[in-house]
DNA sequence: AGCCAGGTTTGTA
DNA sequence: TACAAACATGGC
């Protein structure tokens, strides 16, 4: 169990609805519960701020990225203007280190998707093909292995709802399950990390961004997707600009919290518009 | 009803 | 290297 103080810089809501994660539930009562790689927690309102109820509370503290100060990453993106605006909106994010298989197919999963539609298919997928845990009497689903899934056909992910995306899977759990090294990638520079993700089926340059970010901290990344495109657009320069060339324009303004302010914008957008 | 989604792959010049 | 079309599905 981890108790966390009432704090500008955790709020539940926006680390869990700011869209870098597929993987959990919200409750009646508020509670969020979450689940990553083979693990749960139930995050609860206390009188004094939150309660992360769980087994491992070393991992959850790293998982929730407990130990980084972002009023700090705060004041200095607050240099920009806009960037001021929308972290000060979404001040209680913090950026997650998680799982990172799970994170390459839930980003695979989300290339041209709806997000409450890449919850559903991961879940699916989870319920389908995961483990059983149980955690104090709740029952739930590990993510799968890489080697259950690399078990499964395209066949099965096509009957599973994965559209076009089916192939990319099977694939890239197949490679994952017959050693391509994912836990190296940790010792990499981001830019060489970057270069090994593109070779895998189904990664391309934003879903390896996402995968850098979430699952590596590798925060000198700024993933651009159709929301990133329409606030360059909006609040930048007025006109349209490759991807790849919106996100060197970020990286070169704000190194490496360029990840931080990615999502803070990232938020803000989706959030207002 | 139709648009569109946290894009990638494949084909073409 | 750069750009366009194709791609499956279902939430809204």
């Amino acid at each position: 169990m981890i108790e966390i103080k009432k704090t500008d810089y955790f709020d539940p809501r926006s680390i869990f609805e700011c869209g870098q994660v597929f993987r959990y539930l919200t409750e009646e009562d508020g509670n969020y519960r979450i689940f990553t790689g083979d693990k749960t927690a139930l995050i609860r309102k206390s009188a004094e701020g939150y309660i992360i109820d769980c087994a491992d509370d070393a991992y959850f503290r790293r998982y929730l990225d407990l130990d980084t100060d972002y009023e700090k990453i705060i004041r200095r993106l607050s240099q920009h203007v806009l960037l001021a605006k929308a972290a000060q909106f979404g001040k209680g994010i913090r950026i997650l280190r998680q799982e990172p298989f799970e994170t390459l197919i839930g980003f695979i999963v989300s290339a041209n998707n709806h997000i409450p539609r890449i919850k559903g298919i991961l879940q699916r997928l989870s319920n389908a093909l995961g483990e059983k845990r149980n955690y104090k009497g709740y029952e739930y689903r590990a993510f799968p292995t890489a080697r259950a899934m690399a078990e499964k056909n395209t066949d099965y992910y096509e009957s599973q709802g994965l559209g076009y995306r089916a192939k990319y899977i099977a694939q890239t759990a197949k490679a994952v399950y017959g050693g391509w090294d994912l836990d190296g990638l940790c010792s990499l520079s981001t830019e060489e990390a970057r270069k090994e993700l593109l070779s895998l089926s189904g990664v391309g340059p934003k879903v390896a961004d996402c995968i850098l970010l979430f699952a590596y901290a590798k925060t000198d990344t700024f993933p651009v997707d159709t929301w990133i495109e329409k606030v360059y657009y909006d609040y930048f320069d007025g006109k349209t600009l490759p991807a790849k060339k919106i996100s060197h324009y970020f990286i070169e303004r704000f190194g490496n919290l360029a990840g931080y302010a990615q999502q803070y914008l990232f938020y803000y957008k989706r959030e207002l518009d």
